[in-house]
DNA sequence: TGTCCACTGGAAGGGAGGGCTT
DNA sequence: AAGCCCTCCCTTCCAGTGGACA
């Protein structure tokens, strides 16, 4: 049968946003509270671009949500436009290492940046890398003027790729007549310098950008400039944009959090059909927010630590207590594999895989002596059981496990 | 004080699978 | 196609250990 009127009642509430894509982690606004210093000095780094000259690589480090891709992109932007003004070709590209993570792929994409002619774009594969590299010298060259390369989470290039590219895009200069190219690296995992020749850490750092974490003060103020354009006027209550700034502030500073926060809490309220979004919003927001983290981490574990893992969840049901020994899991995990048809791993493999969930933070474990009675690990279970146990049934070959449970005298003969 | 439990966690190495070169 | 290397996942082996208990 129709229900009439769902969309009606749906529409007929008054809507809390006024345009939510400001929230979203895409978005770059055009004014970037407390970070002036950042925006001046990667501007000074880049002027030179508009000189003829070439301008410094640049190494940008930060963490999550400090802005440093905001930054860059609003830095280039406004780049492009000067030279515009002031007849100086700039080209500006921007690559997501994270996407585009292997050197023939960051090459082409280079190169295509810079031809609007499909005809000469080059195929996403079945070129050598040499001539890849080739025909990007001469893309380049053809196009003269500077060329801002701008590689985000440059880290996920290296540990996937190695430094070769970085090395040649370094050293494109020398091969260069016409045009000049710049690198901007960013990253927010110091670490991967280590794994660099040395030649490529020196010249990628010419020139170094640090972006300290925003502070609780900081964070209201990049919520209240997006809050504005969000959502309608009023919607708010006054403790919200405080709470969300506090959340986030204990998180590292991460904005990108505070605004998934903020986001989430109108979508939460607007979905109740309330009047304004508060505190309670706010609350319930953070702990989906969370909740979506753990759902989609254990999603995508593989198969075994699954295992694992729900075997902790039913171990901890059928002791009816918290914090089981490394033996009481493992036991139950065997039980387990038989239930389900799969291989059993040894105890010294599943204790690896139970300190992998501990680093994700699915489960926290520490090692504790229980005198005579020996040395083990206490393992907890640190995510909410139920919402865990339903990610993990929608594995076919653990549904009927989870679902139907192990033969209950078995498992109660084992713990 | 020494014993001994139930492990921990390092080291070394096997083998499957993927990618690259020849 | 063959050979080689690398990475990942895993096993086997084993020395080491905190602290309750005799």
């Amino acid at each position: 049968m129709l229900r009439h009127g769902l969309f009606e009642a749906l529409l007929r509430t008054e809507p809390i946003f006024r345009n939510k894509e400001v929230l979203r982690p895409t978005y770059t606004p055009e004014d970037l509270p407390h970070r002036s210093d950042q925006i001046n000095q990667l501007a000074s780094t880049l002027v030179p671009a508009l000189r003829g000259e070439t301008p410094s690589n640049v190494f940008i480090y930060g963490k999550t949500g400090t802005g440093k891709t905001a930054v860059a992109k609003y830095v280039g932007k406004e780049l492009i436009e000067a030279g515009k003004a002031n007849g100086a070709r700039v080209n500006f590209i921007y690559i997501n290492c994270e996407v585009v993570d292997t050197q023939y792929r960051v090459l082409t994409q280079i190169a295509n940046a810079l031809t609007d002619n499909w005809n000469e774009r080059i195929p996403f594969t079945g070129w050598p890398t040499d001539e890849v590299y080739a025909k990007l010298r001469e893309k380049i060259d053809a196009s003269g003027g500077a060329t801002i390369i701008i590689l985000d989470e440059i880290d996920k290039l290296v540990f996937k790729a190695g430094d070769d590219v970085l090395y040649n895009l370094t050293r494109i200069n020398a091969d260069l007549s016409k045009a000049r190219v710049s690198l901007i690296g960013i990253s927010n995992d110091l670490k991967f310098t280590e794994f660099l020749d040395a030649r490529v850490t020196s010249s990628l750092g010419e020139e170094e950008i640090i972006f300290p974490p925003y502070d609780a003060a900081q964070l209201q103020d990049i919520l209240k400039q997006r809050a504005g354009v969000a959502f309608k006027e009023g919607m708010l209550e006054n403790a919200v944009i405080p709470l969300c700034a506090a959340l986030a502030a204990q998180e590292h500073g991460d904005a990108r959090r505070a605004l998934d926060l903020l986001r989430v809490s109108g979508e939460i309220a607007e979905r109740e059909s309330a009047r304004r979004v508060s505190e309670q919003h706010v609350r319930r927001a953070q702990n989906k927010i969370e909740i979506d983290r753990v759902t989609e981490v254990v999603r995508t574990l593989p198969m075994q630590s699954k295992l694992v893992l729900l075997s902790v969840i039913l171990g901890e049901e059928h002791t009816q207590r918290k914090g089981l020994t490394t033996g009481e899991s493992y036991d139950t995990y065997r039980e387990l594999c038989k239930a389900t048809g799969s291989d059993v791993l040894t105890q010294r493999r599943v204790t690896d895989l139970l300190s992998e969930l501990d680093i994700m933070g699915i489960l926290t474990a520490r090692v504790i002596s229980k005198g005579r009675y020996g040395r083990t690990k206490e393992i907890q279970l640190s995510v909410p059981a139920g919402e865990t146990r339903a990610v993990l049934c929608e594995e076919p070959q653990l549904e009927l496990a989870c679902n139907a449970r192990l033969p209950q005298q078995k498992l109660s003969a084992v713990l």
